[in-house]
DNA sequence: CATGAAAGTAGTAATTGTTACTATTTTTAG
DNA sequence: CTAAAAATAGTAACAATTACTACTTTCATG
């Protein structure tokens, strides 16, 4: 993979922020920086830096991607109001992927969870 | 919510497979009773059905969503070959929203757990 | 029953998030 | 340096879904 200068500006904007942003975003911050980077750029490099372990790609239900600059395995929750994301350290399901290798007899590569929440901000009404 | 033989034919078709069919499928097959039948009614009766509980609504991580007649608290395999979605049954997470309700201090509504497998079929060769 | 307002539909157009394409520019091994 | 490989910008295309509109069906009420 050769070097260029968007991607390296993509990673580092995800990298430094726990805001779990869209292409969209990525594309609008990146470009305070770099007004000539293409959205397509963007998007190809999220996926490619997804697809390579650098980044974690949260494809969320009904809703455009997020990306995770925290590639350790975490769960998250979305706000069911306001579609933030969070990040969840704790309950990392361990054993559940053999559990379910044994119950449907295949081979079981991943799993990943989302919890349907009403964040605090949310909550205290809006 | 008035009658309409389109929500009936709908309902009926997800309610009797289980194999999870997407909203394509399901107006292929309702078309073969109902060759009137369109596919923005059935975006619509889908839709419409999952929010009101009659049937579940799977969001496929960048895939077309997939729907469920059984309502029941189950989580879903998806083999990355083929696509094809499994129920699992077991191994559902009765206090996990509670723990995560107090971790992040906030309401937890639900939680959604997909899989990622490679189902026997595809295991022994495709 | 008749009726008319509310709810639903068919068919098509529009939208949205994402991917593909092409001509040009950048990277990098030799 | 230089040329092949890789990457980009900008635009067009795509696929899944949603919105729109004129027409049809449902159903509570007289």
């Amino acid at each position: 993979m050769n070097y260029s200068r968007q991607r390296e500006q993509i990673l580092e904007y995800v990298k430094s922020v726990k805001t779990h942003p869209t292409a969209e975003t990525v594309y609008q911050k990146v470009r305070e920086d770099n007004s000539n980077i293409s959205l397509g750029t963007v998007y190809r490099n999220l996926d490619r830096l997804s697809r390579d372990g650098y980044l974690l790609r949260i494809k969320m239900a009904n809703d455009k991607d997020r990306f995770d600059g925290d590639v350790s395995k975490h769960y998250h929750a979305v706000c069911t109001h306001c579609n933030q994301v969070f990040d969840i350290f704790t309950n990392y399901l361990k054993d559940t992927d053999d559990k379910v290798s044994k119950e449907l007899n295949c081979k079981v590569l991943s799993h990943d969870v989302i919890f349907n929440i009403i964040c605090p901000d949310c909550e205290r009404g809006f």
